[in-house]
DNA sequence: CGTATTTTTGAAGCGATTCAATGGACGTGG
DNA sequence: CCACGTCCATTGAATCGCTTCAAAAATACG
């Protein structure tokens, strides 16, 4: 039920689900995606729901996160343009392991999960590629947890950063800004760790000249000086033993 | 290629994979099966290898690890009878996340990404269920994930050893023993800690009566005293609304 | 302008790590 | 059997990374 056959199949043809579909599957897909638009702070499914539809977003940026009994917030991750919401527990059969609320203005295509199954009957590529992309988010997760046991809340943060501008960079004179709306508060919800040490953090980076950051806005001017601390590249050579000598003369990017 | 194939269709029958299938795809899909023997420390597949094959065990138990680059250990679960390694990144094209090297002898059954693959066009139900499997592995890990944000040791390691419980626990006159050999570095690495720690927090434990401990081996006299650190009861008022019924369950023998 | 939200900063303290050293359990071979 | 080496577990002491709480400063908005 969209008002442009062709441009919703051009949009589709984009998506990892839809990815070598032939054009009868395009076709079909387009036929059954309902659109939404939701504003900023609207929440598009709560965790614990059960999962009967999954959207893709087109426009805008949604935030995924759980909520613990105790009330802490836990940040999975952001989705934007492409990316796909609940696919996964639809079509596992489970409830919403998270709820996706707009962070900005959004606009999303969504599919009834029975009718994406039957579809997967007919035109086999979408469960294949409807694998893939739940394959791929999973070693997403998994790298979350490997990096969560094992290190650092400052290469956390840095990571963390560099993800984020990897989904959501802009290239400017100052460097690559994060296009949306991020507060220390998410960074901290990101990365397992308190506003404040996130504050303090990046408040040091910014005094080297790696970040520049204001209110709910972060971007990154040396996008390598942080994978640096991200990565465990330079650990090499302890020419000086002060233990706050981080030279910035790392290789230029 | 199984010697009895009434056997292995009985087998089969059990699994989460092929749950519904009618007799020809239980047929086919044991056909398909390779058997594979491990003993005690064999790898049955390496992180990053390109995944042809996937397996399920049969017997014995397997530990699903990572290692970071600097070599640090993550272990990302065991996987028991029933349980199938490897499945996610065969059906998603993907390397393996991970590592799996049995902990005891093991016997697994295998099957080609690619044949599996044919099946599940033939056999929808495969691919539906293999979908399921899928989500319901995500969701631990992203239960995980949001333990290890949120949560202290402690509760760490507790919710670790009732998970294990579920397992590979077998009850005993003492408690529900934890059926592998199991050691306080296991645990740490489960739970994103050092082995030291685990020692202190179990020894404190075993003074309180909650386990009993050994030299790769622990049991767990009164899972609901566990239960109590791992979720957040008791810290209210300890009268009628304690939830008896959230006893662990207890493991098939 | 006042109010609300976000960010910064300081000081105190705890939880957990780190390192070193000891203690036990197990298997092996003399 | 005991002596031995190996692996695993315990324990203590020092320390640090990070959290916690309180309060002030900066920024946005009506």
């Amino acid at each position: 039920m969209i008002d442009a056959d062709g441009g919703a199949s051009a949009l589709l043809r984009g998506l990892g689900l839809c990815k070598g579909l032939d054009e009868a599957g395009l076709a079909a897909m387009a036929a059954a995606a309902q659109p939404r638009r939701l504003a900023a702070g609207d929440f598009l499914l709560y965790q614990d729901q059960p999962a009967e539809r999954f959207y893709v977003v087109t426009r805008g940026r949604l935030r995924l996160s759980q909520v613990t009994a105790e009330g802490h917030q836990v940040i999975m991750g952001f989705v934007g343009p492409g990316g796909a919401v609940g696919i996964i527990a639809v079509l596992g059969g489970i409830d919403f392991p998270v709820s996706a609320e707009a962070v900005e203005e959004a606009e999303l295509l969504g599919w009834e999960g029975a009718a994406v199954a039957q579809l997967m009957l007919q035109h086999p590529r979408l469960a294949v590629n409807g694998m893939a992309v739940v394959a791929g988010r999973f070693r997403h997760v998994m790298d979350q947890l490997r990096e969560l046991s094992t290190e650092r809340v400052e290469r956390r943060i840095a990571r963390a950063l560099l993800r984020l501008a990897n989904q959501a960079g802009r290239r400017t004179e100052q460097g690559i800004l994060i296009d949306m709306p991020l507060s220390r508060q998410d960074l901290a919800e990101m990365t397992g760790t308190t506003l404040f040490t996130v504050s303090r953090t990046m408040k040091a980076w910014e005094g080297r000249g790696i970040v520049r950051s204001g209110r709910m806005e972060v971007c990154i001017c040396q996008p390598h000086a942080l994978a640096v601390i991200a990565e465990d590249l330079a650990t090499s050579e302890p020419t000086t033993s002060t233990p706050d000598a981080h030279d910035p003369d790392v290789p230029r990017g």
